[in-house]
DNA sequence: TATGAATGAGTCTTCATTCAT
DNA sequence: CATGAATGAAGACTCATTCAT
């Protein structure tokens, strides 16, 4: 019974994360049940509030991020592992909605579900970051709350632009290049020799 | 009579923006309603919708930003103007949390309301815009949609720190740098010379 | 001054009677001031009350009908003056919705406004119905009651079938071939001579 | 749960057909609720609408009397058939005001769910209406559309006169007179043997 | 444990009526 | 007298949450 319980919880989850990126936060939880299949009831009996709900969600959007830092972490050129981190948050924002409003609840809201995925995530990032910096790949005056900030300022701003992949990928790249260093060798050529 | 409805008005939207900014674009219009000391009856008499009361209160915003921007057109030293531009984005974004919503209106959906406001900024940006790439204080290879995307980038992020203004400061810095041309003499120091 | 006002009022009773004859009585009284040419205010100056607006269109109709009535007393054949008041009815029916509501007040209602017109037409439909009864053209088990009654149903009929002009015709000419005498000459026929 | 939920729904119908006889179509949702004693969302998840609600409580009306209509049919007496159909519509109208507008619905409206109601009343009446024109009973230039018609214009008046038993009766009579072939033996006396 | 019916507070919106100009 | 802005009660409808089955 365990295994059905768990499988729901699944199915609900998943559920849930397409319905509020396509309705948005609004969607009714009416809603998820019948995306996932299950009776209302279910849905209050795996979580007991509609927030609780949407918190889970969130969660595991920041959980999967804190996965791929910490993955990269073991990367050999510390430059393009921190960049790829940044992709990763423009990829994730590409394909879901929910992902600045879950990185705003990492970096801000001080949720207690959230604290161990934030921590995780924070914790790998911070440690691509020094080492990027380390290697001159990143400008030295940037610190880790600058990180987290600005990661929502990517994925948000990446979400807003959603529609137009090109012009997702120039703004990306712009707000990226402002944490490179001010100096990456001479030509007044701009700064994203990716 | 005129006078006092267009008081009314006034007071509506300025209610409206101060509640939307508070609770968010849910909050209920009864609430506008207390907050402006007007009648329920009032508000929908000036705005038959709630749809057009937020798009009012949007496109106000957006209509202030036009304004500044257009002003700074006259200044002297095109790289200052443009960059005072986006610290404009900044500081709006900094008091009322609506900036954002509003710019995205603005940048990315076609309400027809929006599209004269959204007119004029676009216009007098791109304006700022290309007298800095001449006067080669921002890269050029930027463009106005990138610009009016990152314009929405910065407000948001700008919104989501907004409790901490230090921090504020630093990661809107980080962004903009982005904007900066790759090589502005030598040094290794970071980009922000101001 | 005065002239005024009078104008202002019959515009506002035309007004009323197409309104209420094209969105029916819950039509806004905003609707009639619009169609009138006139403020809210005004229709309200005019008629203290939504029901008393309602009460004069409908007043207005069951005079015409009374007038149309008493002109018919005048007239030569008794029968065919009574059954030129049935087809009076059918005929207003036909344009406006409004005036069964107006014959089921003045038949039912007692409302102080209706009772004058009521009266004149209870007076000269009466007097139609004892010619046509005495000359044998109706039959002599009608009374007055019968007669005001009958005159609603034929309204709410002929409104029904006011999109089918010839079923209109028929079914007012069955409805109306009760009220003949059973008998007049020999035939199988049906009873329409007209 | 299916028992409990069928039983709100009868419920639900049997108030709401007394609201809407008593306070007329304009009742509120509201008042539905409370007379049936359930909670107003209840009412919302049977009849998604307050025009479905309605809809439901015409057809019902409309299928009560098709029902009967198909009684009839195999009665023995052709004539005393097809004018017991019309005394049940007179009957009807006395205890509920809202079979009018029913009939009306069935009669001329094209709701879907009137239909299949309204075709099962209309098929049965048609039969009966052959029956007894065979039998002489019924003149014989009198079709479905204007026996159909008549029904409304019945049920309208017999509303109309609800409250004199008395009237009620005369007045049908009269109307249903109109039915009867010209010529039914041979004195003066007014048609209406029953 | 899953289900989905029931609940009712809360939302937007309409409209008759009042009243300051 | 006319105007039309203001008012707020009332209505249809939604939705998170509870609970009987």
């Amino acid at each position: 019974m365990r295994a059905d319980a768990r499988r729901n919880r699944e199915r609900l989850l998943a559920a849930a994360e397409e319905v509020f990126a396509e309705l948005g936060t609004e969607a009714s939880t009416e809603e998820v049940a019948r995306r996932a299949g299950v009776g209302i009831g279910t849905v209050f009996r795996h979580f007991p509030t509609k927030e609780q709900l949407l918190e889970a969600v969130l969660v595991a959007r920041v959980a999967e991020l804190a996965d791929r830092a910490e993955q990269l972490t073991a990367a050999a050129d510390p430059g393009r592992a921190f960049f790829a981190l940044l992709d990763a948050v423009v990829a994730q924002a590409r394909s879901r909605q929910t992902l600045s409003e879950a990185l705003a609840a990492a970096g801000v809201d001080a949720t207690a579900a959230a604290a161990p995925a934030k921590a995780r995530l924070r914790a790998a990032a911070e440690q691509l970051l020094r080492a990027a910096q380390q290697a001159g790949a990143v400008r030295p005056d940037v610190g880790g709350d600058e990180l987290m900030a600005l990661m929502v300022g990517i994925a948000r701003t990446a979400e807003q632009t959603a529609h137009d992949p090109e012009l997702q990928a120039r703004v990306s790249r712009l707000l990226v290049d402002g944490l490179r260093p001010a100096q990456r060798g001479s030509g007044s050529a701009p700064a994203s020799p990716r």
